[in-house]
Formats: structure tokens, C-alpha cells, sequence
DNA sequence: TTAGGGTTAG
């Protein structure tokens, strides 16, 4: 092996696309593998049939691919020791002796010291000292005696995993230059190991000629690259090199892992046609049974949304196992079908085929999350105890989640404060929840509680700590204090999101519009629609038709399906009365085919839903809700409420539809309106107890009206009514809202 | 012996 691959390769590494859309368009070979000659005819045909899909995926018939977020950091846990090695201090006593006695090692006879230290680098590592044991190994090759000397096998194997956890390209060249250059003996697990740093540290040049470099390679070669290839955004390619490796000598090779493997890349990439074929494949290879293989296939596809599918792989394995139910009811969910998910989560119970795990009662708690069953939440909750997940890491974090979205901070906080360990997730969601709540100091104060225990925040945290900032009022200055910090003391780099959050604590809360578009335009990274999303809500609530129009037509361009938008971009031009430009802006939804949907608010009460639209007088108990709720309305009056629509509704009537799909207060249509907000909140004042809180759903924005009435409502009535609109959570509690009304 | 793979909480 060339140990000059470094100079040669360098100039062109870490070349991970930053482009918004991935686009499929190289078809060039990547790497020549020698073909084989392949004695059947039968699968030579097959194998043909599957490099023509991979190969038109790859022409330039410009697939446009979704780029799908960067793979999560692991948060591992804090692992005690428990292999006999010595004790933690030992350890760490070793690596400060390093420094220490490293004035003292020139000489050849401290030879015998230095194999200890040698020893001594397989210890730090298990005991998570990365740092020092890359030290010790530098110390050792330029000063101690191993300049030309190989170490055992063990000790590149432990060095290895210190520099795949530091991503340490330097360390990487590092300890591959000592392999080389005393002349280790690679074996095929050595190899891999190698080539395995390399593409963690997305070193994906080297690792590529490593990788046609290496003399043999086996199934966990061809994973290890396939996966960094996925990693590293190069898709194509991924697909490519499981195409070579196909028609390989290694394609024997090809198990259960490798088709696992490419099968969830399909599935990230919802890439249902070559989905499809490897379906094929694995079956013809008779793999398809297999436990893992079926997963795979099930998340594929229901991520591409063949839940019908999805479900017969799922009913043709013959044993399922709990990942298989958890797929499944997930797959239910992410199509939206929440309630079908949970029938099969019964089912699953029913069955006693399987024991529910912790994902779980993580899945049906972000179901019920999403359905704002609070009722059945409390039983999971009880259930879960009694199942001995009380002290479950993830089971606990989902319910800090939900407690978190629908604003019972008290019961958050006392599951968190029961975990006798908590991650970066755990906390996430509990300042989540103080920022969901409007509650910015107590978001502030539990990140820096965090910060004390020595937890490192992520970029979620600091998603969650802006957003905390931006709204409550009188935290903005913090929240740029939060943002510097990002890079200057936390090496993060701000993303989209975050640059949208500062968007909206400069346009939002304090009105600097223009301030806030040329923070966008001044951005390092083409601005997203987050970014401009959060300019035009501004917008609206600033009554700025000219910079919201420039964010609007911005969107348009990005999103153009996103209806969202057009309707927002409407009612800032229904509010400053340009009625012209506000029906242009439908008749260009109309060419476009857009619809608006029609306004729907649900409630559920003891575990029932009831769903109510503008108006609607289909609900069995409409009398008691229109009633209980001019009751109120005319209660509203003594407290100064004066409706808004009796100003403008004369001038509106021509232009709007008659439901209330604006979701504003623009909205016409006679003097009494009756919001599907109002009337789901009617219900649940006259169907619950007076003092229990309410929780409502809907898909479409709060209009302004709704926001004052459902305030003050919760003022006289006493209760906390807590809302989830299309933006954001609304917490109604004595006749204020946690949304500070900015939303 | 050791690696590499599947569901998942923000």
C-alpha cells in the first residue's frame, strides 16, 4: 500500500454535497470491479433486469431526489465500566502520566515502560479517553519507541474506534501512516477497519482508494462503503457500488446485511421503483422471510407510502417480531393514519406475539401526542409503569414530549426529574416544552442547568432555546447571545432553522423587517423556506405588504404546492384592503389547481373524537354547543369584546367562499360566525368537568378573532385550553396565551 | 473474538 495516499488525494476531499436538491446525474463508472462470468442464464437475465433500474436511475433523465438530514449523532450513554481492566482512574492516572513522564522516556531502556503505555491505549479507550489515547499513541510514535515498530492488532483496532468517535481526520492519516510505514499485517478485519475510519470521517477520496486498493474484500467491505457512501449524500454512487458489488466476485456475499442496507436507503431516499426490485431480488435470493429483511421492506414501504404493501410483507413474515410491529403502526402514522395505527397496535397487544418495547410506547405516544388524547396518554403513562419503563430512557422522553406539547409542564417536569439518566433528547424535550409553553426563562434556565451537568447541546437545543427566545417577549437580545454562542463556544454552525428563528425574534417580535430580510439575503447558505416562512408570518402580523410579498413570491418559488403560504400572503392583502391583488393571488392558486381546505377543529372527549367545520350544526349536541357559546359571546361583551368583522365584512363579501377557509378574521359571511375553534371548544366546555383542560386540534392557522375570544374564554371560564394550529401550540390559561399572540 | 445492518424520543 502507497503510504503517499494522502498527498495525492487531498486536495479533493470532503466534497459532501450542499445543494438543496441532489440530483442523479452521473452515470460514469465509479470503479472497475472484474466481472465474472456467471454460469447461470437464469440469473445473468435477473441481475440485468436489476442493473437496468439502477442504470436509469442513474441517467440524466434529472431525478431530483430529496435531501434527506445528515445521520444523527449517536448519543450514547454513559457506560459504566465493566470489563476487568483496571479501574477508571488507573486510566486516567495513565494518560496524565504521559505528559509527565514523557521528559524522561528518550533513552532505550524505558522500552519496557513504553510497552505498558502501549497497553495503556487499549484501556483509555474503554474507558471513553479517546483524547489521551490518541495522545499516548503520538507520544509513543514520535518519542517512544515505535516509530518503526507495529503495534498487536488490538491496539490499531482500539485506536481505530478513538478516531471513528473524535472524527479525527488528522488522527485517521495518523495511525494508517503507522500501519503502513511499519509495515503491519493487514487482515481482511484490519481492512475494514481502516476503511471504516476513513468514511466515518468522511474521508470518502481516501476511502475510495482504499477501498479498490484493499486485496480482498468481503460482504462488511462492501456494507462499510455502501453506508458512507449513503452518508456522505453520494446516493448514485451507493447504488452504483451495490450494483458492482452484484456482479462481483463478492456477489455470493450479498446477505441479509448488505440488502438490509440498501433496501433502507431506498427507503430514506423514497425510492419506490428500485424498492420494488430489490423486493424482487430478495425474494428470488429467498432472503424475504428473513426478520431483518422484512423490516426494511415494510419501512420502505410505507416511507414511500404503499401501506397496503408495507402491510403484506408485514403479514407474510412468519414470525413477527416487536421492530416489525413498530414498523407497521409507524408506517400507519407517517400516512396519517393515526387511528388504523393504533387498531394495529391493539392488535399487536391482542396477538401476544410480541412485547411492546420502548419504541413502542414511544410511536403510540407521539400517536396520541398527535391525536391530543390526553385520556389515553394517561393510561399509557400508568401502563408503562407498571410494564417497569418508568426508568426507560426513551419511553420517558416521549412522555416529556407530550406533556411538553400539550403544555402540563408540572407532569414534564416530574417524569424528568424521576430519570435516573437523561440524554441530549431527554433535555431537548423538556426545554421543547418550556418553549412550547411561552415560558423562555424556564427554557434558558433548564439549558443552563444542562450546561451545569455538563450535558453537550446540540443543534436541537439550541432550535428550542432561539425559538424559546423569540417568543417571549424581552428575550431577543438573548437569543443572539444564544446564537453566537452556537459557534463561538458550542463549534456548532448554525443551520436554516436556526437563522429562521432569528428571523423571527427580529421581524416578529421587534418589527425589524428590513433588518430581518437582508439577515436572511446576508445568510452563508442559499435561504430556505423556514427562513422566509418566518419573514412572512411577520409580515402578516406587521401589516408589511411589501416585504411580504417579497418572502411570498420567494416561497412560491420554493414550495410553490405549499398552500400555507398563498393564504397568508391573502390575508395580508385583505388587511390593508388590496382586494385586486388579493384575487389575483386566487386566481393564481386556481391555475396552479391549489384548493383551499376546508377549516376543520376536532376535540376529543372521553377518548371520542368530534370534529366540527365552519358552522356545523351536525353534531348531535349542537344546540347545547351554539348555545353555550352565545352565552359566552354575549358574556364577552362586558369585558370590552367587540366583533371585528362588523368593520370590513361588507367590502369582503364578493371575495371569499362561503366557508370560512381563510381562517381569518377577513372572513365574511354574516354576522354571526361561528369558527370550528369556537364550536370544538363549546364542546368541551359543556362535555367535561369545569375544571378540566381542553385540548383541540386543526390544521389551519388561529385566526385573530378566534386567539381573542378562545383568551378570554379561558379567563371567565377558568379553564386551560390548550390549541394546536398549524404553526405552533396555543396555551389559553386566565386570559393570556403563550404564544404572547405573535404566531 | 473483534466491525458493519433494522424500528425510535427532540
Amino acid at each position: 500500500m502507497d503510504s503517499n495516499l494522502y498527498t495525492t488525494t487531498a486536495t479533493i476531499q470532503h466534497s459532501i454535497p450542499t445543494a438543496s436538491y441532489f440530483s442523479i446525474s452521473t452515470g460514469k463508472k465509479i470503479r472497475s470491479v472484474s466481472r465474472l462470468d456467471h454460469s447461470s442464464p437464469g440469473e445473468l437475465k435477473f441481475q440485468k433486469q436489476v442493473s437496468s433500474v439502477f442504470n436509469s436511475l442513474s441517467s440524466e433523465n434529472d431525478v431530483q431526489l430529496k435531501p434527506r438530514p445528515r445521520p444523527k449523532p449517536s448519543c450514547r450513554p454513559r457506560l459504566a465500566p465493566v470489563l476487568d481492566y483496571g479501574s477508571e482512574e488507573d486510566a486516567i492516572k495513565a494518560a496524565a502520566d504521559v505528559a509527565t513522564s514523557s521528559s524522561q522516556l528518550h533513552h532505550h531502556h524505558h522500552h519496557h515502560h513504553s510497552s505498558i503505555l502501549c497497553a495503556q491505549i487499549e484501556k483509555l479507550v474503554l474507558f471513553g479517553k479517546y483524547r489521551e489515547a490518541l495522545e499516548l499513541f503520538d507520544f509513543l510514535r514520535f518519542r517512544g519507541n515505535f516509530s518503526h515498530v507495529a503495534f498487536r492488532s488490538v491496539i490499531y483496532d482500539k485506536l481505530v474506534s478513538a478516531c471513528v468517535v473524535l472524527r479525527s481526520i488528522h488522527d485517521v492519516k495518523s495511525v494508517f501512516q503507522h500501519m503502513v510505514e511499519t509495515g503491519f499485517e493487514f487482515d481482511q478485519y484490519m481492512w475494514n477497519r481502516v476503511l471504516l475510519m476513513h468514511v466515518k470521517c468522511g474521508m470518502m477520496v481516501d476511502a475510495d482508494f482504499l477501498f479498490d486498493e484493499m486485496p480482498r474484500r468481503n460482504e462488511s467491505s462492501w456494507n462499510i462503503m455502501i453506508s458512507g457512501l449513503v452518508d456522505s449524500g453520494r446516493y448514485a454512487e451507493a447504488f452504483h457500488t451495490f450494483l458492482l458489488m452484484w456482479e462481483s466476485e463478492d456477489s455470493y456475499e450479498a446477505g441479509t446485511r448488505i440488502f438490509t442496507h440498501i433496501i433502507c436507503t431506498t427507503a430514506a431516499l423514497e425510492l419506490l421503483p428500485s424498492g420494488r426490485q430489490l423486493h424482487s431480488c430478495v425474494l428470488k435470493l429467498g432472503l424475504s422471510q428473513h426478520a431483518h429483511v422484512s423490516n426494511a421492506l415494510i419501512d420502505m414501504y410505507c416511507k414511500c407510502g404503499c401501506i397496503e404493501e408495507a402491510w403484506w410483507v408485514f403479514a407474510e413474515m412468519p414470525e413477527k417480531t416487536v421492530v416489525a410491529w413498530n414498523t407497521i403502526i409507524y408506517g400507519y402514522a407517517l400516512n396519517g393514519h393515526s387511528e388504523e395505527a393504533l387498531e394495529v397496535y391493539y392488535e399487536m397487544r391482542d396477538s401476544g406475539t410480541a412485547k411492546m418495547d420502548h419504541f413502542t410506547y414511544s410511536i403510540i405516544l407521539r400517536i396520541f401526542s398527535r391525536l391530543a388524547s390526553s385520556e389515553s396518554v394517561r393510561q399509557t403513562h400508568a401502563s408503562l409503569i407498571r410494564n417497569g419503563f418508568a426508568a426507560d430512557i426513551v419511553a420517558s422522553t416521549s412522555l416529556i414530549d407530550f406533556y411538553g406539547k400539550w403544555g402540563r409542564m408540572n407532569y414534564a417536569r416530574n417524569v424528568f426529574d424521576g430519570m435516573p439518566y437523561k440524554n441530549i433528547i431527554s433535555w431537548n424535550a423538556l426545554i421543547g416544552g418550556y418553549r412550547n409553553h411561552g415560558r423562555g426563562k424556564e427554557a434558558i434556565q433548564a439549558f443552563e442547568q444542562m450546561i451545569l451537568e455538563r450535558m453537550v447541546p446540540n443543534h436541537v437545543t439550541f432550535l428550542s432555546l432561539l425559538g424559546a427566545c423569540s417568543g417571549s417577549a424581552g428575550l431577543g437580545s438573548s437569543g443572539w447571545e444564544f446564537f453566537r454562542a452556537m459557534s463561538r463556544q458550542h463549534n456548532m454552525k448554525p443551520r436554516a432553522m436556526h437563522y429562521a428563528c432569528m428571523v423571527e425574534i427580529m421581524a416578529g417580535r421587534d418589527g425589524l423587517l428590513d433588518e430581518a430580510y437582508y439577515f436572511i439575503k446576508n445568510a452563508p447558505f442559499k435561504p430556505t423556506a423556514n427562513m422566509w416562512g418566518a419573514l412572512l408570518t411577520a409580515c402578516r402580523f406587521h401589516g408589511n405588504v411589501e416585504v411580504g410579498k417579497i418572502a411570498a413570491e420567494k416561497l412560491f418559488e420554493i414550495a410553490p404546492w405549499k398552500i400555507g403560504d398563498y393564504i397568508v400572503l391573502l390575508n395580508i392583502y385583505i388587511n390593508s384592503g388590496r382586494l385586486d391583488e388579493a384575487n389575483k393571488v386566487l386566481e393564481v392558486m386556481n391555475r396552479r389547481g391549489l384548493k383551499i381546505p376546508r377549516p376543520c377543529s376536532w376535540i376529543e372527549i372521553k377518548r371520542e373524537p368530534h370534529m366540527f367545520e365552519f358552522n356545523d350544526r351536525s353534531h348531535p349536541e349542537s344546540d347545547r354547543v351554539y348555545g353555550e357559546i352565545d352565552r359566552l359571546m354575549r358574556l364577552l361583551g362586558k369585558f370590552g369584546y367587540v366583533n371585528p368583522l362588523e368593520k370590513i365584512k361588507q367590502k369582503l363579501k364578493p371575495l371569499v367562499p362561503d366557508n370560512d377557509s381563510l381562517g381569518d378574521e377577513e372572513k365574511g359571511g354574516g354576522s354571526r360566525r361561528y369558527h370550528s375553534e369556537k364550536l370544538a371548544v363549546g364542546l368541551g366546555l359543556i362535555s367535561t368537568s369545569k375544571s378540566g383542560s381542553l385540548q383541540v386540534v386543526q390544521r389551519h392557522r388561529m385566526c385573530t378573532d378566534c386567539h381573542k375570544v378562545i383568551k378570554l374564554i379561558a379567563l371567565i371560564t377558568g379553564r386551560v385550553i390548550t390549541l394546536r394550529d398549524s404553526s405552533r401550540f396555543h396555551h389559553f390559561q386566565d386570559g393570556d396565551c403563550s404564544c404572547g399572540d405573535y404566531w
